[in-house]
DNA sequence: ATAGGCGCCTGTAAGC
DNA sequence: TGCTTACAGGCGCCTA
């Protein structure tokens, strides 16, 4: 599903397309998912961000449109049936396809995150300077939630969803299951970068594209991640590690992917 | 404070 | 074969 991976790569294939573009207008027919979307009539696109799974489309007169994929959001060159917005841009349409129409987009002023209040108490982007391991230790520390959950809050990091939660754990040796506020400094450490790794690796591949190829990038092209994946849709398969068959339970309503021997 | 469960959505796969 | 049911999950919301 798009995550921090799958939403980076989105991001900077959108650059070249968007950046320094007029948009002409959004078309939809669908005002409660798309928000205030006739603001961006006639603006141009002065950048392309991204925070956690939600994309920054800077627009001019001090606005910005929000964009979060949902599970199955994504821009597409070519229309397709599950076309739900439409892009026109000066020089060309670009379409958000959204098959389970759980994506969003907002314009708003920049910055004012009022009617996002996931945005707004995003945590620190795991990629950057600013996620430092003392603060994701104490923020371990402090919950009795599982380790699962902690990863998929968005709250220590930004961005990270069901894959990534699962591959980062088994990285760093931890049971999805334990509590925070029994890991060892040592442990929280191996967590904070085993993130940050399996975050970069799967940016660098261009991030994950499962077998129902929900994610593609806009011109259809696949991720690479996918083939890395050491436990998250294996269950029974073995072990890359040590060969026992991966287990599949549920955490935080989540499907969850774990090596019984590997994750303690 | 936090955990569990439901609802939103639709395509796909499994079960009868 | 054709129908029904389960499942996938990011996130908001409600309840215990």
């Amino acid at each position: 599903m798009p995550e921090l991976p799958e939403v980076e790569t989105t991001r900077r294939r959108l650059l070249p397309l968007l950046e320094g573009k007029r948009l002409l207008e959004v078309r939809h027919q669908d005002p409660l998912r798309y928000r205030h979307t006739e603001r961006a009539r006639e603006r141009a696109v002065e950048g392309v961000g991204r925070r956690g799974k939600f994309l920054l489309l800077a627009l001019s007169g001090g606005l910005e449109m929000v964009v979060h994929l949902g599970m199955t959001g994504g821009f597409r060159l070519e229309k397709t049936p599950h076309t739900r917005a439409e892009f026109l841009l000066e020089d060309g349409v670009l379409h958000f396809h959204d098959p389970r129409r759980f994506g969003r987009i907002w314009v708003v002023e920049r910055g004012a995150y009022g009617e996002i209040p996931l945005l707004a108490r995003l945590g620190p982007e795991p990629l950057s300077p600013e996620f430092r391991p003392e603060a994701f230790l104490q923020g371990l520390r402090r919950s009795r939630k599982p380790l699962k959950a902690l990863l998929l809050d968005q709250t220590l990091a930004a961005g990270v969803g069901n894959i990534y939660a699962d591959e980062a754990l088994f990285r760093a040796g931890l049971s999805p299951f334990r509590l925070g506020r029994e890991v060892s400094e040592a442990e929280a450490l191996r967590l904070f970068q085993a993130l940050r790794e399996v975050l970069a690796e799967a940016v660098a591949l261009g991030g994950s594209t499962l077998s129902d190829r929900t994610y593609q990038q806009p011109d259809g092209l696949p991720g690479g991640f996918q083939k890395r994946h050491a436990v998250y849709g294996r269950a029974g398969l073995p072990c890359p590690r040590c060969g026992a068959p991966i287990a599949k339970g549920v955490v935080a309503g989540r499907g969850t992917h774990h090596c019984p021997w590997c994750q303690r």
